[in-house]
DNA sequence: TTTGTATTTTAGCATTTGCTTAAATAAGCA
DNA sequence: TGCTTATTTAAGCAAATGCTAAAATACAAA
């Protein structure tokens, strides 16, 4: 026999569970449902191992082509390029050109909200 | 034909290559490579929508159990199970069970190091 | 010691991801 | 106009991810 407890239009698992906790968090989950899908979404960005590596060389070094990331995390240029254009449609990253090179920065916004996270590298 | 440009045992790309800087970032990225594993698996775990939103749970409600946060996000158990074990795995939540339930809760650790990131939540 | 409650684990599957190879686009330059 | 250089894009594929459904584990209580 499996008990379900209801409270409105909410049914909970758990007998003894908190019901008006479960409400509240159900509201508050709804409210930012639009915030997490954002943030998340630039997390997943940055939580892959070779788009980590590429923001971080681009915060030091503040502007580089797909062919010099390719030179220095030794992996195919079409590899790299396809890494930059989810991060650039992201708008993480920004391009200028200059003659046939085009060069890859850290668009303003996100140098600053990725600090913190490059400064703890160095601890870890 | 295509022209290779080496310096020691560094093979570049491009032609105009500042080939001390891909020095420099072949070097930097190589020391920090056990950083960038650590961080990027760490934000990758942080960057999937569902345990996004069970760490931002347990960052305002404390503690929870898998029942709880299955009736919140409205997901499979087994489903939010197997996401807890992930977080677990990588000790950025930890357990404590009370009776037949298990309550789950953020590490000390990462509780402050993700509070930064909870309070942009509200401002996106 | 059997039944109920809370949870995890396993197997299977569809979808997504990230790479490779090859072709396409774009901008100098002879 | 062709040829080189720099880059992107497309197709294909192996591996990883995240879900469902079903079975297994763990504890409590009758």
């Amino acid at each position: 026999m499996i008990y379900i407890c209801i409270m409105e239009d909410i049914t909970c698992i758990r007998q003894q569970a908190d019901i008006k906790q479960i409400v509240r968090c159900k509201d508050r989950v709804l409210e930012l449902n639009d915030s997490f899908d954002y943030l998340s979404n630039g997390l997943e960005l940055a939580g892959n191992n070779v788009r980590l590596r590429i923001l971080f060389l681009l915060y030091e070094e503040k502007q580089l082509c797909v062919c010099d990331i390719s030179d220095i995390l030794d992996m195919s240029i079409s590899s790299i390029s396809q890494h930059l254009r989810k991060l650039k449609d992201r708008k993480l990253i920004e391009t200028k050109r200059e003659a046939q090179t085009i060069f890859y920065s850290l668009a303003n916004e996100y140098e600053k909200m990725l600090k913190p996270f490059f400064e703890i590298l160095e601890k870890i």
